[in-house]
DNA sequence: CTTTGCTGATGAAACGTTTCAGGTGCCGCC
DNA sequence: GGCGGCACCTGAAACGTTTCATCAGCAAAG
């Protein structure tokens, strides 16, 4: 069974590799009656372009490179799937690799797909990436789109949402409801993310004429299950606020269980709001009070902007269709 | 800024283009000195190597192909992570894409991934695969991994569990509870999975004495909102038991939420069982009695076996050490 | 009739690697 | 001193595609 290239179906259909070649990928000059018979003896011979070939020759890639650092978070599987089903309907494929908070390994990471041939590379950044980790990218032309956490001082694009005024609404929400003490919890100081969270949380306090003092913020974890403990083990201490502020909704549920185990029912002892808006969300009783920031937007929106990048076209463009973050109102919060 | 290549090096390095080739890939006789001193002038010029051209030269690929039907379910987001990272240690890079229970697009996609040369394909077929949707693989003898669901008449490598045993057990833990009906929800029928879950499903009832006809099958979707929908328009027109087995654990919290609707009580007033064994049945409340079928050793397992076939080892090894369904208890089960 | 221009087709040179078939030089052995 | 053998290195030919420069043919214009 011998592979069957450009050569072959030239032969088959009595012309040259360059008429073929200019056929199947819809270039140059070729008359109506030639390219349907090329394509027609291509599709019998079963041809399948050799897209490594091709990238060799033109330089032109057909892949998008994603790097994150956790796909289990029901947030990036959102993400992920809206961008890979837009760069799809774009003629590309992705190549996903998580960075699992390791910034060695986004390193090589990103070498691998440069290697690999990548056009462009998604990449929301672990924390401590600065722009010199971006370099060897940039270096070889390979555009970067940061995606979720902005990388400081990077001149790449970035999509996200403004997460000073998503915490703004999350923090508000509770102060609404008659609160004045809240517990921010999980996530890394050191990401954009969550220092734009805590500015937001702080102005709303401050703007309900609290002291920003009456927040405390315990950063430090993504895994649900060490929320989990960590809450129990404050909340027996009574070192807790009975409002809690989680970095997103998957670490919520940590919480969730937490309070199940210790026999508080959230919604009626205490109050719980997150980040992202999960379908998770809706599925916990009560339903969880989230800020939407519209993960599969941010993942469609990401892909555009890397397509359009691989395609040379400017940088500015759509810099500026962030999604709104929006409170999502369900039954986690309670009057004290 | 010139692109760093093979040549570059080499000049730069005062030696042949092949020894360099030789020097960064291992491979060839070159001298502990030469190759030393190659290796620092290459990662001085910062020289990247281009996988493409080495695939298109040698047919070697360091990249795998991974396609299943929705990234969303919880499920998969747990087998990809894994898979990947499992894949990456071996140092081969995934390429992700999604069918959507699209077998059209199921077949672009695995062209697609054929044409831009990845070395195997990990497949998590749709209801409605059959070997003739692998032949564009397998003429090229890209060896195929079958997944979760199987395809019949395949000769492709199979990775799964025993569905049959999972749905007897599942069956099995409301039977003991002293259920005697009960409605099995959820998943394609067409799928081999679950149709194996449904021959154990009946035949636990068979064990226990009952007829398989106290089993209710209403297969048709994989949406919780659907569920959800489903569930409530039964349950209020009493055409449902209160003994609900879900296809899987994602589908389960559309059951919660009906229940939470409608004010009923999961674990008090009916009873749920799940499969998967996601972390997100552990947050539901009560926790979700689950059969773990080990979606993240399903990835890894997956991936061992992609990169074996890859590297032109025995088709047959490994077959054996699939994982063994296992009940997992929780809250969700009451006895009426 | 010659020139110009245009359409459709082609030959051949890249792209950056791998890898085969040799080619040096050097050592040790008879 | 000649020779085989070894360790190390190199030139050059592929791999399958894109794409530039060219060309044949033909129609319209001069």
């Amino acid at each position: 069974m011998k592979k069957i290239g450009l050569k072959e179906v030239a032969e088959a259909a009595g012309v040259s590799v360059a008429t073929v070649s200019y056929a199947v990928s819809g270039g140059g000059s070729v008359s109506e009656k030639t390219r349907a018979h090329v394509l027609r003896t291509a599709d019998l011979l079963g041809f399948i372009r050799d897209e490594s070939a091709a990238r060799l020759r033109s330089g032109q890639s057909r892949l998008i490179g994603v790097i994150l650092n956790n796909i289990v978070n029901p947030f990036f599987s959102e993400l992920v799937a809206e961008l890979e089903t837009t760069a799809y309907h774009e003629g590309y494929l992705t190549v996903l690799a998580t960075a699992q908070n390791d910034l060695e390994r986004q390193q090589k990471l990103i070498q691998s797909m440069v290697s690999q041939g990548v056009g462009a590379i998604i990449l929301s950044p672990v924390h401590g990436t600065t722009s010199v980790d971006l370099a060897a990218a940039e270096q070889r032309n390979i555009p970067v789109v940061v995606c979720v956490r902005d990388v400081p001082e990077s001149a790449a694009t970035f999509v996200g949402v403004d997460d000073q005024k998503s915490g703004y609404l999350a923090a508000q929400a509770l102060l609404a409801a008659g609160h004045q003490r809240a517990d921010f919890i999980g996530g890394y100081d050191r990401t954009t993310t969550w220092a734009g969270r805590k500015r937001g949380i702080e102005a709303a306090f401050e703007d309900a004429g609290l002291s920003p003092e009456h927040c405390r913020f315990r950063p430090g974890t993504m895994s649900p299950a060490v929320v989990s403990e960590e809450v129990s083990r404050l909340m027996t201490k009574g070192e807790l606020s009975d409002a809690i502020i989680c970095f997103n909704d998957n670490l919520a549920t940590g919480v969730y269980s937490a309070a199940q185990s210790l026999g508080r029912l959230v919604g009626r002892d205490l109050s719980v709001v997150g980040f992202d808006n999960v379908p998770l969300g809706r599925a916990l009783s009560p339903g969880l009070t989230t800020v939407d920031i519209f993960p599969g937007k941010l993942g469609s929106i990401s892909a555009d902007t890397a397509v359009r990048l691989v395609r040379g076209k400017a940088r500015d463009e759509g810099r500026e269709n962030r999604p709104e973050p929006t409170l999502m109102m369900r039954g986690s919060i309670h009057s004290p």
